[in-house]
RNA sequence: GGCCCCGUCGUCUAGUCUGGUCUAGGACACCGGCCUUUCACGCCGAUAACACGGGUUCGAAUCCCGUCGGGGUCACCA
């Protein structure tokens, strides 16, 4: 039986490489009809992790990844959190004490720390004297008898070497010489990272530990722990990291002053935070940005271009399959197609998934969805009122592809919902303050007083004739119309605008603008 | 620095195991054009890569050796 897991700690934001771990987790499981299990690493137990697992949580739920066991899901290994685990790892530390594979340690951090400067300082490799090791009874004492605190440390071979087969890189070798001696138990009891993982990974029956390369270096104390304590070894595959966008450096939460200088991210950045505004969202770097998955979310971006795009992070389906449904990747997924190399984020690309998502999106959905961003930002009431539906259907129809995300309701198609439009300069000053544009947006605007009915096709009618009789181009008349009746230079096709908009506030906001420039 | 991993267009990748069909394919971005009432979409086109050096071979992106470059990791964090 395949069982996966993802193994996020709590920290309040999910990673965009984490998703894509997660997701591989997730495929890998749903290909061979195994088991998705998500357990919660807080071994460093903050007070209130509910709240801050939230987003982690909606994180793979909303993206569809679905767990078959975990927080939230009845299950048979409960719990799920390594905070509540304590006593299993706890035992595990004595099973290895007693078995000669860790020893109490009492030297200090300082003393190691010296005894590895000094080691650097002579350029040979460090390795633990052992100096503070006791291994009876009565050295125990005489170290306590100094006032000293012992920990529980991994005895770890100091000869022979390991060989990994690992699933996505192949054979990998280790010389156990070279590996340190970690501690796994503090002096206080508490346990630490690499215990807890590989004692969780036995409990939980994981049959494959699918994780990111940063993991790759400590592969051989989790085999050494887990061979120690009599488990059977789980499969290894170490998938790539998700790198910078145009670099090779692993993707961080901390370093978005960098990633800012970057064009591509500073412009999905800009965009996203322009809709969070709107929204009355914090927009501050940390909690809020593109490398973070909550951003995406929150912006109103499609989970499926999401999901869709991080797949193909470091998979391939063949030399030309990019867009997949979900059945078509879990029928699909390979560990043997996850690439070597890691891949850098590029927003972009992801951009473009985006696009080709939306535009195929059921426009229903699509008005139900952006109805939510427009209540949530004020502009439509809640309830809404009863002709809200139709109204937004005709605006979403008429914005066609040039919405990309829901959130783009708020910032383009604004002027539709509030009575006073502002007034883009730039496009004032360019479309209605030229020579002459003043007085044949004023005769137009008589027209458009006449114009029976008042729909699109009478409308195109009208200003072409109009175009006709005075001898100008249409770009004369059509750009000032856009600018006095929307304040912007873009925008939907101008006749469904002036249209829905409705003659009385077409009219007025000509006047409007015409009072603005005369 | 030690150990480990990686190296095909700017970016994501196909091709590498099983040398020839690769004068290296696709996608995003960029640039140019078409369409057009703006923008967006769509369409067409262009530029662009086998890190380098040796071997092996009739033939190497693919095999071998070396060099260089990039990255990860070296915690009583996870």
């Amino acid at each position: 039986m395949v069982r996966t897991r993802f193994a996020p700690s709590p920290t309040g934001y999910l990673h965009i490489g984490g998703v894509r771990t997660a997701l591989f987790n997730w495929l890998f499981a749903r290909r061979h009809g195994g088991q998705f299990i998500l357990r919660i690493d807080d071994t460093d137990a903050q007070r209130n992790v509910e709240a801050a697992l939230a987003p982690v949580l909606a994180g793979c739920r909303g993206r569809g990844m679905s767990w078959d066991e975990g927080p939230d899901v009845g299950a048979p290994h409960a719990p799920y959190y390594q905070s509540q685990r304590l006593a299993r790892y706890q035992d595990a530390a004595r099973q290895l004490l007693d078995g000669g594979f860790a020893y109490r340690d009492f030297a200090t951090p300082e003393e190691i720390q010296q005894e590895r400067e000094a080691a650097q300082r002579e350029k040979r490799p460090f390795l633990y004297s052992r100096r503070w090791m006791a291994e009876s009874s009565e050295q125990q004492a005489a170290f306590e008898a100094e006032g000293r605190k012992g920990v529980v440390r991994l005895k770890m071979p100091r000869e022979g070497k390991l060989v990994i087969d690992d699933l996505v890189r192949g054979q990998v070798e280790f010389e156990w010489a070279r590996e340190q001696g970690h501690v796994v138990q503090r002096a206080d009891g508490t346990c630490l990272y690499h215990l807890a993982s590989v004692v969780d990974d036995h409990d939980l029956e994981i049959s494959h530990v699918i994780r990111a390369e940063e993991h790759l270096s400590n592969t051989p104390r989790q085999i050494f722990i887990a061979q120690s304590l009599g488990y059977p070894l789980p499969q290894y595959a170490h998938v790539p990291f998700v790198a910078e966008p145009g670099s090779k450096n692993k993707l961080s939460k901390r370093k978005l002053d960098k990633y800012l200088k970057n064009r591509d991210f500073a412009q999905i950045n800009e965009h996203g935070v322009a809709i969070a505004e709107r929204l009355g969202l914090a927009t501050t770097g940390e909690t809020f940005n593109p490398v973070i998955v909550d951003f995406y979310e929150q912006v109103g971006y499609l989970p499926d271009a999401i999901i869709n795009y991080l797949l193909l992070l470091g998979w391939s389906l063949d030399d030309k399959t990019e867009f997949m449904s979900r059945q078509t990747m879990i029928d699909n997924f390979a560990l043997e197609r996850v690439t070597k190399a890691p891949a850098s984020f590029d927003p972009k690309k992801l951009w473009a998934f985006e696009d080709h998502y939306m535009q195929a999106f059921p426009l229903k959905q699509k008005v139900a969805r952006m109805l939510e961003f427009l209540q949530q930002a004020g502009i439509v009431a809640k309830p809404p009122p009863c002709d809200a539906g139709a109204t937004l259907t005709r605006i979403v129809e008429a914005a066609g592809d040039r919405l990309k995300v829901f959130g783009d309701i708020l910032a383009y198609a604004d002027f539709f919902f509030v009575d006073q439009i502002e007034y883009d300069a730039k496009a004032v000053d360019k479309n209605l303050r030229k020579e002459g544009a003043a007085e044949l947006l004023a005769e137009f605007r008589e027209r458009l007083a006449e114009t029976e009915p008042f729909d699109t096709q009478a409308l195109e009618q009208t200003l072409h004739a109009f175009v006709e009789a005075k001898q100008i181009k249409t770009g004369q008349i059509i750009h000032a119309v856009r600018v006095a009746t929307t304040g912007k230079a873009v925008g939907p096709g101008l006749y469904d605008c002036l249209e829905i908009l409705g003659r009385p506030t077409c009219l007025a906001r000509i006047d409007r603008a015409l009072e603005l420039v005369r």
